[in-house]
DNA sequence: CCAGATCACTTGTACCTACAAGTGACACCG
DNA sequence: CGGTGTCACTTGTAGGTACAAGTGATCTGG
């Protein structure tokens, strides 16, 4: 079969492990997990919506919603910000950031398990180059890997 | 960053960019497109339900909502199975045979442009290597790559 | 041969996501 | 300073998916 068809059905298949993991150990879908991650990695663990969405790939709307249960759930806080007052910063808590802390390992393990343990040491740092190549077509800006620009702050 | 990271943005970001197209040429899931795909390549193009299910990596409740639609949209009927009164057999219908043929060949453009010609030749078989190593743990029994057991026919 | 278990679905309900419309807040231009 | 336009969200509604329960058909043991 040709190696295309290969990948869209790791494509399938990986997201359905990660998120059953997530939800199974911590109630959290794949997509809470990176906001919270995301918001763990910031400094002061805070960051605009409007940032926040664009390193999750994710729609305001959509990030709206998603941050409203997790502030329901006590992971996260919104408040507007001081600066500029249409925009809305939001906070991880000492809860979420705990949350953080607890899920990390297992899902760390879990993507190893299913990844890293299934390729050999070469495989990986082919990988590395092929993902990179990728990601300069899927994401040219770098949004989801950090390398955004810094020029706005909360 | 960590090689695994950069593959997780990729499977995240890689979906949209499938379903999108597909979303907007054919008016089609990506997952509908499957299941199409699916019933395009068997005998007769007829599938059981429970197969089909496994071999789309979907629980039965969702092929069947699925299925329901594409009948409806004339695309594949249904009818039961006569050597097993339980089971029910999905048939691409000539509307759905004409519309995977029309759409495949975008569909397998996008997939080029967006992974294909993002890497060199070597990558490419790299690729393949990598993916099929971890279908191996991700789906043992390759049930989405066609190598099923044939035992069960409708 | 028939009661219970299992199988292959279908249906119903709740949740999540996408798209569209609405609400204040800022920015610029005269 | 107003008025217009844009920005940063929030809310509402429709469509898709997951989980649980229900319905016949088939198998199995006594």
């Amino acid at each position: 079969m040709a190696a295309w068809r290969r990948l869209v059905a790791v494509v399938e298949l990986l997201p359905g492990v990660l998120d059953g993991q997530l939800r199974r150990d911590a109630q959290l879908t794949h997509f809470d997990y990176h906001v919270l991650a995301m918001l763990s990695e910031a400094p002061h663990r805070v960051l605009r919506m409007t940032d926040l969405a664009t390193r999750t790939n994710a729609t305001l709307p959509r990030l709206s919603h998603v941050v409203r249960r997790l502030e329901e759930r006590g992971l996260v806080e919104r408040a507007p910000c001081p600066s500029d007052g249409r925009a809305t910063n939001a906070r991880l808590t000492e809860a979420g950031w705990a949350t953080v802390r607890a899920t990390a390992p297992g899902h760390v393990a879990t993507v190893r398990e299913h990844v890293v343990d299934a390729l050999s040491p070469e495989q990986v740092t082919q990988l590395a180059g092929i993902a990179d190549a990728l990601l300069r077509r899927l994401d040219p800006d770098g949004r989801l890997t950090g390398a955004l620009d810094q020029s706005r702050r909360p």
